[in-house]
This record gives C-alpha cells, sequence and structure tokens, in this order.
DNA sequence: ACGCTGATGAAG
DNA sequence: TTCATCAGCGTT
C-alpha cells in the first residue's frame, strides 16, 4: 500500500483532519477482495461540550475508543440496521473524530452494487449507513489502527481538493443536540456526484 | 411521513 | 430490569 495516512494526519485538530480527509480514498480489503471509494463527505464530532457527540456522555464502554490514540476507527450501529465509521483525532484523552459520510465508489464497484442491491453509483455509498454496507465495515473493526492495518485504511493517491470546492453545512440528523446542531461542522466537495440526501 | 431494528445509557 | 432514544435508509 502506498502513501497511507499516518497518526499525524489524525492527530491535530478535527476540522483540519475532516478538510483534508476530503478526496483521500477509503480502502477495505478482506480476503483476496479490494474496495475503496474517495471520500465526498464527512462530519466532525468534537469533545465533550459538543451535545451531537457521543462523548458528551461521558467515557463509556462504547466512546472509549474517541478517548485513545488518533488514527483508530471508531464504529458503532445505529437504528439497530447500520453501521458508521469514524476515525479517532486529537491528542489522547480529548475525545473527537470525524464521521465519514459519503464516498465516491473506485474499486470493487460489483462487489458493492452486490452487497447493497443496486447497480445505480451514485445510490451505492452516498450515506454512512450505504458505505459501511457496501464496503463491509462493520463492529468487528471498532477500534482497529487504521495507520497500521491491512482492512482498513486510508490513502493519498495525489488527487488535489481546492479549497474553494470544499463546502461546508450542519450537520445531519443531530436535531436533538440543543444549540450544537447549528455547529457548521458538516465537510463536502461542493461538485461531487455522491452527497448523502440534506 | 413512517417503520424497521437492536445497542446504548438512564432510570428504577 | 425496563424504557426511550438514536450521527440512517427505503418505501410511502
Amino acid at each position: 500500500m502506498k502513501n497511507v495516512l499516518q497518526r499525524s494526519f489524525y492527530d491535530r485538530d478535527t476540522h483540519d483532519a475532516a478538510k483534508n480527509l476530503l478526496g483521500k480514498v477509503l480502502v477495505r480489503r478482506y480476503g483476496k477482495q479490494l474496495v475503496s471509494g474517495r471520500i465526498s463527505e464527512v462530519e466532525a464530532y468534537v469533545g465533550e461540550d459538543d451535545l451531537a457527540c457521543h462523548a458528551s456522555k461521558g467515557r463509556t464502554a462504547r466512546t472509549d475508543i474517541m478517548f485513545g490514540k488518533a488514527g483508530h476507527a471508531y464504529i458503532y450501529l445505529i437504528y439497530g440496521m447500520y453501521h458508521c465509521f469514524n476515525v479517532v483525532t486529537e491528542q489522547e484523552h480529548f475525545p473527537a473524530a470525524v464521521l465519514i459520510r459519503s464516498v465516491e465508489p473506485l474499486d470493487g464497484v460489483s462487489v458493492m452494487q452486490q452487497r447493497r442491491g443496486t447497480h445505480q453509483l451514485n445510490n451505492l455509498t452516498t450515506g454512512p449507513g450505504k458505505l459501511c454496507r457496501a464496503l463491509s465495515i462493520t463492529k468487528k473493526l471498532n477500534g482497529v489502527d487504521v495507520t497500521e492495518s491491512n482492512e482498513i485504511y486510508i490513502v493519498d493517491d495525489g488527487f488535489v481538493v481546492h479549497p474553494n470546492h470544499i463546502a461546508t453545512s450542519k450537520r445531519i440528523g443531530v436535531e436533538y443536540a440543543r444549540h450544537c446542531t447549528e455547529y457548521p461542522w458538516r465537510y463536502y466537495l461542493k461538485n461531487s456526484n455522491y452527497l448523502s440526501r440534506t
């Protein structure tokens, strides 16, 4: 594997890491299969004061990973049926992560189509639950170090994202988070055809 | 607009 | 031990 993002990429301000994850390639290997997608939409979840962040409940069995070292996968089950994939950011003991919300399919499209039960490219991986199903990401990978793993990692393949092409908005699905719902902590590629529905 | 689905954390 | 809630999705 080439140009795998290392811990220093994640061990910094979550918003910087989030914006810089746009355009990078999320790779998932299992057995002989390799599937991947270019990240087009992310959200930042930052600290115990962020009421949308799971860590606002404190350090629990579930959120423990987020308090740990940057570069580890934080994966949870939502609504009983879907997984969400995050990468932990910032210094140890400060809970924060970037949620990967959407990617553009690259390698292994036919496998993803099979797993998702659709052929439409712009519906394969355009949502946090959809991309986890397409890439076969489950809680088995929770806590995995994505800077060391052969099963899941993120690569810089040289794709250039111009700062003008990054847009921001409120985060999706966090209406319960009082004043924190308004934070413009969703980042996406403005001209992408691979975004989750708003 | 709604139902699916089960882990999670808070309440008792 | 129960209960309400939930960083989503597909169908209506």
